[in-house]
DNA sequence: CCAGAATCATTGCATTTGCAACAAAATCGG
DNA sequence: CCGATTTTGTTGCAAATGCAATGATTCTGG
Protein backbone atom coordinates (compact mmCIF):
# COMPACT_ATOMS: atom_id res chain seq x y z
CA UNK A 1 0.00 0.00 0.00
CA UNK A 2 2.69 2.15 0.20
CA UNK A 3 3.33 4.68 -2.45
CA UNK A 4 7.16 4.84 -0.96
CA UNK A 5 9.56 3.48 -3.13
CA UNK A 6 11.44 0.61 -0.86
CA UNK A 7 15.33 2.01 -0.08
CA UNK A 8 16.26 -1.85 -1.05
CA UNK A 9 15.40 -1.10 -4.44
CA UNK A 10 16.29 2.28 -5.19
CA UNK A 11 19.24 1.72 -7.79
CA UNK A 12 21.49 4.88 -6.42
CA UNK A 13 21.19 3.72 -3.33
CA UNK A 14 22.30 0.31 -3.88
CA UNK A 15 25.23 1.64 -6.01
CA UNK A 16 26.58 4.06 -3.63
CA UNK A 17 26.23 1.45 -0.81
CA UNK A 18 28.37 -1.41 -2.66
CA UNK A 19 30.88 1.32 -4.40
CA UNK A 20 31.57 2.26 -0.94
CA UNK A 21 31.78 -1.09 0.59
CA UNK A 22 34.13 -2.09 -1.93
CA UNK A 23 36.39 1.36 -1.83
CA UNK A 24 36.33 0.62 2.57
CA UNK A 25 37.52 -2.84 1.50
CA UNK A 26 40.63 -1.42 -0.58
CA UNK A 27 41.50 1.34 1.45
CA UNK A 28 42.18 -0.87 4.41
CA UNK A 29 44.83 -2.12 2.29
CA UNK A 30 46.42 1.24 1.01
CA UNK A 31 44.73 3.77 3.43
CA UNK A 32 45.74 1.51 6.71
CA UNK A 33 49.25 0.10 6.06
CA UNK A 34 50.65 2.69 3.61
CA UNK A 35 48.93 5.71 4.96
CA UNK A 36 47.57 6.91 1.92
CA UNK A 37 43.91 8.54 1.45
CA UNK A 38 41.52 7.70 -0.93
CA UNK A 39 42.84 10.63 -3.40
CA UNK A 40 46.70 10.40 -2.82
CA UNK A 41 46.24 6.44 -4.00
CA UNK A 42 43.77 7.37 -7.04
CA UNK A 43 46.61 10.55 -8.09
CA UNK A 44 49.35 8.10 -7.70
CA UNK A 45 47.56 5.36 -9.69
CA UNK A 46 46.94 7.56 -12.44
CA UNK A 47 50.27 9.13 -12.54
CA UNK A 48 52.56 5.53 -12.32
CA UNK A 49 51.42 4.60 -15.61
CA UNK A 50 52.89 7.09 -17.76
CA UNK A 51 55.53 10.23 -17.95
CA UNK A 52 53.54 13.14 -16.58
CA UNK A 53 49.87 14.67 -16.80
CA UNK A 54 48.48 17.46 -16.44
CA UNK A 55 46.88 18.87 -13.71
CA UNK A 56 43.50 19.30 -15.77
CA UNK A 57 43.86 16.17 -17.33
CA UNK A 58 44.35 14.74 -14.03
CA UNK A 59 40.70 16.02 -12.58
CA UNK A 60 38.80 14.75 -15.82
CA UNK A 61 39.89 11.72 -14.86
CA UNK A 62 39.21 11.26 -11.03
CA UNK A 63 36.25 13.63 -11.21
CA UNK A 64 37.76 15.38 -8.34
CA UNK A 65 37.63 19.45 -8.02
CA UNK A 66 40.49 21.17 -8.76
CA UNK A 67 40.78 21.61 -5.07
CA UNK A 68 40.93 18.09 -3.84
CA UNK A 69 43.46 17.66 -6.79
CA UNK A 70 46.05 20.74 -5.72
CA UNK A 71 45.76 19.19 -2.40
CA UNK A 72 45.86 15.21 -3.13
CA UNK A 73 49.03 16.61 -5.03
CA UNK A 74 50.74 18.66 -2.64
CA UNK A 75 50.59 15.56 0.43
CA UNK A 76 52.00 13.49 -2.28
CA UNK A 77 54.70 16.46 -2.72
CA UNK A 78 55.55 16.29 0.68
CA UNK A 79 55.78 12.55 0.80
CA UNK A 80 58.07 12.30 -2.02
CA UNK A 81 55.72 10.21 -4.03
CA UNK A 82 55.51 12.96 -6.80
CA UNK A 83 56.66 15.85 -8.39
CA UNK A 84 55.42 18.80 -9.37
CA UNK A 85 56.11 21.42 -12.38
CA UNK A 86 54.71 24.48 -13.82
CA UNK A 87 54.02 23.34 -17.46
CA UNK A 88 55.72 25.03 -20.41
CA UNK A 89 52.60 25.72 -22.57
CA UNK A 90 50.28 27.17 -19.80
CA UNK A 91 52.14 28.15 -17.18
CA UNK A 92 48.74 28.20 -15.52
CA UNK A 93 48.78 24.21 -15.18
CA UNK A 94 50.74 22.16 -13.67
CA UNK A 95 52.92 18.95 -14.97
CA UNK A 96 52.91 15.94 -12.34
CA UNK A 97 54.57 13.47 -12.56
CA UNK A 98 55.71 10.07 -10.54
CA UNK A 99 59.35 9.84 -8.73
CA UNK A 100 60.93 6.93 -8.49
CA UNK A 101 59.88 6.18 -5.23
CA UNK A 102 56.64 6.85 -5.77
CA UNK A 103 56.58 4.09 -8.61
CA UNK A 104 58.24 1.78 -6.09
CA UNK A 105 55.56 2.16 -3.61
CA UNK A 106 52.99 1.62 -6.15
CA UNK A 107 54.12 -1.12 -7.47
CA UNK A 108 54.46 -3.00 -4.07
CA UNK A 109 50.93 -1.41 -3.37
CA UNK A 110 49.34 -2.44 -6.43
CA UNK A 111 49.33 -6.59 -5.88
CA UNK A 112 47.92 -6.57 -2.47
CA UNK A 113 44.98 -4.16 -3.93
CA UNK A 114 44.08 -6.54 -6.58
CA UNK A 115 44.54 -9.58 -4.31
CA UNK A 116 41.40 -7.69 -1.83
CA UNK A 117 39.64 -6.77 -5.14
CA UNK A 118 39.55 -10.37 -6.59
CA UNK A 119 38.91 -11.52 -3.53
CA UNK A 120 35.22 -9.97 -3.81
CA UNK A 121 34.91 -10.37 -7.62
CA UNK A 122 36.04 -14.23 -7.46
CA UNK A 123 32.66 -14.48 -4.83
CA UNK A 124 30.30 -13.72 -8.10
CA UNK A 125 29.12 -16.14 -10.64
CA UNK A 126 31.38 -15.00 -13.97
CA UNK A 127 28.00 -14.21 -15.69
CA UNK A 128 27.22 -11.77 -13.08
CA UNK A 129 30.77 -10.25 -12.83
CA UNK A 130 30.04 -10.10 -17.22
CA UNK A 131 26.95 -8.78 -16.53
CA UNK A 132 28.32 -5.85 -14.57
CA UNK A 133 31.07 -5.41 -16.43
CA UNK A 134 29.02 -4.40 -19.38
CA UNK A 135 26.32 -2.73 -17.11
CA UNK A 136 28.90 -0.48 -15.34
CA UNK A 137 30.72 0.39 -18.84
CA UNK A 138 27.19 1.66 -20.05
CA UNK A 139 26.47 3.52 -16.95
CA UNK A 140 29.74 5.59 -17.46
CA UNK A 141 28.72 6.55 -21.17
CA UNK A 142 25.74 7.25 -19.66
CA UNK A 143 26.91 9.71 -17.12
CA UNK A 144 29.60 10.98 -19.40
CA UNK A 145 26.69 11.67 -22.29
CA UNK A 146 24.42 13.46 -19.69
CA UNK A 147 26.62 15.79 -18.23
CA UNK A 148 28.09 16.80 -21.68
CA UNK A 149 24.27 17.99 -22.37
CA UNK A 150 24.44 19.60 -19.09
CA UNK A 151 27.35 21.51 -19.93
CA UNK A 152 26.22 22.40 -23.43
CA UNK A 153 22.92 23.87 -21.83
CA UNK A 154 24.40 26.02 -19.55
CA UNK A 155 26.69 27.23 -22.23
CA UNK A 156 23.66 28.45 -23.95
CA UNK A 157 21.66 29.69 -21.13
CA UNK B 1 54.84 -3.65 -22.60
CA UNK B 2 53.71 -2.22 -19.52
CA UNK B 3 53.03 -4.30 -16.50
CA UNK B 4 51.11 -2.03 -15.06
CA UNK B 5 47.20 -2.09 -15.22
CA UNK B 6 45.40 0.57 -17.73
CA UNK B 7 43.64 2.34 -14.60
CA UNK B 8 40.65 2.98 -16.78
CA UNK B 9 40.35 -0.76 -17.31
CA UNK B 10 40.33 -1.20 -13.43
CA UNK B 11 37.51 -2.06 -12.46
CA UNK B 12 37.10 -0.80 -8.30
CA UNK B 13 38.31 2.81 -9.83
CA UNK B 14 35.39 2.31 -12.47
CA UNK B 15 32.85 1.55 -10.11
CA UNK B 16 34.13 4.39 -7.40
CA UNK B 17 33.97 7.01 -10.54
CA UNK B 18 30.42 5.80 -11.27
CA UNK B 19 28.71 6.17 -8.44
CA UNK B 20 30.71 9.27 -7.10
CA UNK B 21 29.28 10.67 -10.47
CA UNK B 22 25.53 10.07 -9.77
CA UNK B 23 25.92 10.39 -6.37
CA UNK B 24 26.86 14.01 -7.20
CA UNK B 25 24.42 14.44 -9.56
CA UNK B 26 21.69 13.03 -7.40
CA UNK B 27 23.17 15.36 -4.37
CA UNK B 28 22.48 18.53 -6.13
CA UNK B 29 19.04 17.95 -5.59
CA UNK B 30 18.95 17.14 -1.65
CA UNK B 31 21.63 19.35 -1.35
CA UNK B 32 22.12 22.51 -3.06
CA UNK B 33 18.17 23.07 -2.79
CA UNK B 34 17.53 21.59 0.46
CA UNK B 35 20.73 21.74 2.19
CA UNK B 36 21.06 18.11 3.10
CA UNK B 37 24.24 15.82 3.11
CA UNK B 38 24.57 12.07 2.18
CA UNK B 39 24.70 10.90 5.21
CA UNK B 40 20.94 12.96 6.40
CA UNK B 41 19.60 12.04 2.85
CA UNK B 42 20.59 8.31 3.43
CA UNK B 43 18.71 8.42 7.02
CA UNK B 44 15.67 10.55 6.26
CA UNK B 45 15.28 8.06 3.46
CA UNK B 46 15.60 4.55 5.33
CA UNK B 47 13.11 6.24 8.13
CA UNK B 48 10.64 7.46 5.90
CA UNK B 49 9.69 4.36 5.21
CA UNK B 50 9.16 2.79 8.25
CA UNK B 51 7.73 3.65 11.63
CA UNK B 52 11.13 3.30 13.57
CA UNK B 53 14.46 1.73 13.19
CA UNK B 54 17.17 1.47 15.74
CA UNK B 55 20.48 2.71 15.38
CA UNK B 56 21.97 -0.59 15.21
CA UNK B 57 20.25 -1.38 12.18
CA UNK B 58 20.95 1.99 10.82
CA UNK B 59 24.49 1.82 10.32
CA UNK B 60 24.12 -2.13 9.03
CA UNK B 61 22.17 -0.47 6.40
CA UNK B 62 24.13 2.33 5.16
CA UNK B 63 27.46 1.35 6.06
CA UNK B 64 27.67 3.97 8.23
CA UNK B 65 29.55 4.05 11.48
CA UNK B 66 28.15 4.69 14.42
CA UNK B 67 29.66 8.18 14.63
CA UNK B 68 28.47 8.89 11.38
CA UNK B 69 24.89 7.95 11.96
CA UNK B 70 25.05 9.56 15.36
CA UNK B 71 26.38 12.99 13.97
CA UNK B 72 23.74 12.80 10.66
CA UNK B 73 20.59 11.76 13.39
CA UNK B 74 22.22 14.71 15.56
CA UNK B 75 21.51 17.39 12.12
CA UNK B 76 18.43 15.93 11.54
CA UNK B 77 16.71 16.10 14.90
CA UNK B 78 17.88 19.66 15.21
CA UNK B 79 16.01 20.26 11.89
CA UNK B 80 12.97 18.51 12.95
CA UNK B 81 12.86 16.18 10.67
CA UNK B 82 13.39 12.99 12.83
CA UNK B 83 13.32 12.13 16.42
CA UNK B 84 15.38 10.14 18.56
CA UNK B 85 14.44 7.69 21.49
CA UNK B 86 16.06 5.45 23.87
CA UNK B 87 14.99 1.71 23.18
CA UNK B 88 12.79 0.26 25.87
CA UNK B 89 14.87 -3.15 25.37
CA UNK B 90 17.90 -2.19 25.10
CA UNK B 91 19.06 1.24 26.81
CA UNK B 92 22.15 1.75 25.15
CA UNK B 93 20.31 1.86 21.72
CA UNK B 94 18.60 4.49 20.11
CA UNK B 95 15.50 4.06 18.10
CA UNK B 96 14.80 6.99 15.46
CA UNK B 97 11.99 7.26 13.42
CA UNK B 98 10.74 10.24 11.20
CA UNK B 99 8.28 13.10 12.12
CA UNK B 100 5.43 14.63 9.95
CA UNK B 101 7.79 17.50 8.82
CA UNK B 102 10.37 14.95 8.18
CA UNK B 103 8.04 12.89 5.82
CA UNK B 104 6.97 15.52 4.08
CA UNK B 105 10.14 17.05 2.94
CA UNK B 106 10.95 13.42 2.01
CA UNK B 107 8.07 13.23 -0.25
CA UNK B 108 8.92 16.48 -1.60
CA UNK B 109 12.04 15.65 -2.29
CA UNK B 110 11.82 11.82 -3.85
CA UNK B 111 10.51 12.98 -7.13
CA UNK B 112 12.97 15.10 -8.02
CA UNK B 113 15.83 12.92 -7.08
CA UNK B 114 14.34 9.97 -9.40
CA UNK B 115 13.68 12.48 -11.92
CA UNK B 116 17.73 13.34 -11.95
CA UNK B 117 18.40 9.40 -11.52
CA UNK B 118 16.21 8.23 -14.26
CA UNK B 119 17.57 11.19 -16.75
CA UNK B 120 20.81 9.42 -16.35
CA UNK B 121 19.19 5.61 -16.69
CA UNK B 122 17.05 6.28 -18.82
CA UNK B 123 20.40 7.56 -21.61
CA UNK B 124 21.31 3.41 -21.04
CA UNK B 125 20.12 0.96 -23.59
CA UNK B 126 17.68 -1.39 -21.66
CA UNK B 127 19.59 -4.34 -21.88
CA UNK B 128 22.84 -2.84 -20.35
CA UNK B 129 20.60 -1.62 -18.00
CA UNK B 130 19.05 -5.00 -16.67
CA UNK B 131 22.96 -5.94 -17.36
CA UNK B 132 23.90 -3.24 -14.31
CA UNK B 133 21.28 -4.36 -12.12
CA UNK B 134 21.96 -7.85 -12.43
CA UNK B 135 25.53 -7.57 -11.68
CA UNK B 136 24.85 -4.93 -8.98
CA UNK B 137 22.68 -7.44 -7.21
CA UNK B 138 25.37 -10.07 -7.41
CA UNK B 139 27.86 -7.73 -6.06
CA UNK B 140 25.91 -6.85 -3.20
CA UNK B 141 25.69 -10.45 -2.30
CA UNK B 142 29.80 -11.36 -2.75
CA UNK B 143 30.84 -8.16 -0.61
CA UNK B 144 28.42 -9.13 1.99
CA UNK B 145 29.58 -12.67 2.28
CA UNK B 146 33.13 -11.69 2.20
CA UNK B 147 32.45 -9.86 4.96
CA UNK B 148 30.43 -12.62 6.92
CA UNK B 149 33.38 -14.70 6.06
CA UNK B 150 36.30 -11.69 7.34
CA UNK B 151 33.95 -11.54 10.25
CA UNK B 152 34.21 -14.91 11.14
CA UNK B 153 37.89 -15.41 11.09
CA UNK B 154 38.33 -12.56 12.89
CA UNK B 155 36.48 -13.89 15.97
CA UNK B 156 38.19 -17.37 15.95
CA UNK B 157 41.90 -15.39 15.88
C1' DC C 1 24.54 -11.49 42.97
C1' DC C 2 28.76 -9.38 41.54
C1' DA C 3 33.01 -8.00 39.16
C1' DG C 4 35.04 -7.79 34.82
C1' DA C 5 34.47 -7.91 29.76
C1' DA C 6 31.81 -6.39 25.91
C1' DT C 7 28.71 -3.28 23.31
C1' DC C 8 26.90 1.12 22.06
C1' DA C 9 26.45 6.25 21.75
C1' DT C 10 28.66 10.41 22.41
C1' DT C 11 32.44 13.82 22.82
C1' DG C 12 37.28 16.08 22.10
C1' DC C 13 40.74 16.97 19.20
C1' DA C 14 43.44 17.03 15.20
C1' DT C 15 42.96 16.60 10.36
C1' DT C 16 40.36 17.04 6.19
C1' DT C 17 37.01 18.93 3.26
C1' DG C 18 34.00 22.31 0.67
C1' DC C 19 33.03 26.78 -0.72
C1' DA C 20 34.12 31.28 -1.66
C1' DA C 21 37.66 34.66 -2.23
C1' DC C 22 41.94 35.56 -4.33
C1' DA C 23 46.11 35.58 -7.47
C1' DA C 24 48.42 34.33 -11.76
C1' DA C 25 48.14 33.43 -16.48
C1' DA C 26 45.93 33.16 -20.93
C1' DT C 27 42.37 34.50 -24.36
C1' DC C 28 39.37 37.60 -26.60
C1' DG C 29 37.73 42.27 -28.53
C1' DG C 30 38.70 46.00 -30.09
C1' DC D 1 48.88 46.33 -28.27
C1' DC D 2 45.98 46.86 -24.26
C1' DG D 3 42.12 46.20 -21.12
C1' DA D 4 38.36 43.06 -19.87
C1' DT D 5 36.86 38.39 -19.40
C1' DT D 6 37.90 33.54 -18.64
C1' DT D 7 40.44 29.80 -16.96
C1' DT D 8 43.36 27.67 -13.52
C1' DG D 9 45.67 26.90 -9.01
C1' DT D 10 46.01 28.16 -4.28
C1' DT D 11 44.53 29.87 0.33
C1' DG D 12 41.26 31.14 4.44
C1' DC D 13 37.78 29.92 7.12
C1' DA D 14 33.89 27.44 8.71
C1' DA D 15 31.94 22.91 8.73
C1' DA D 16 32.59 17.94 8.54
C1' DT D 17 35.21 13.77 9.40
C1' DG D 18 37.99 10.02 11.62
C1' DC D 19 39.95 8.16 15.51
C1' DA D 20 40.72 7.51 20.17
C1' DA D 21 38.84 8.23 24.75
C1' DT D 22 34.84 8.33 27.79
C1' DG D 23 30.48 7.11 29.89
C1' DA D 24 26.47 4.37 30.12
C1' DT D 25 24.35 -0.11 29.68
C1' DT D 26 24.28 -5.01 29.04
C1' DC D 27 26.29 -9.54 29.06
C1' DT D 28 29.21 -13.34 31.03
C1' DG D 29 31.36 -16.46 34.32
C1' DG D 30 31.60 -17.69 38.40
Amino acid sequence: MKDIVQLDGFFPYRLAIAAEAFSRSLMKVYGRRYGLSREEWRLLFLLAGVDAMSSLELGQRTTLDKVQVSRAAQRLEEKGLISRAIAASDRRLRLYSCTEQGKALFAEILPQVETQASGILQAMPETDRAALERGLAALLVAIDSVHTIADETQHSA
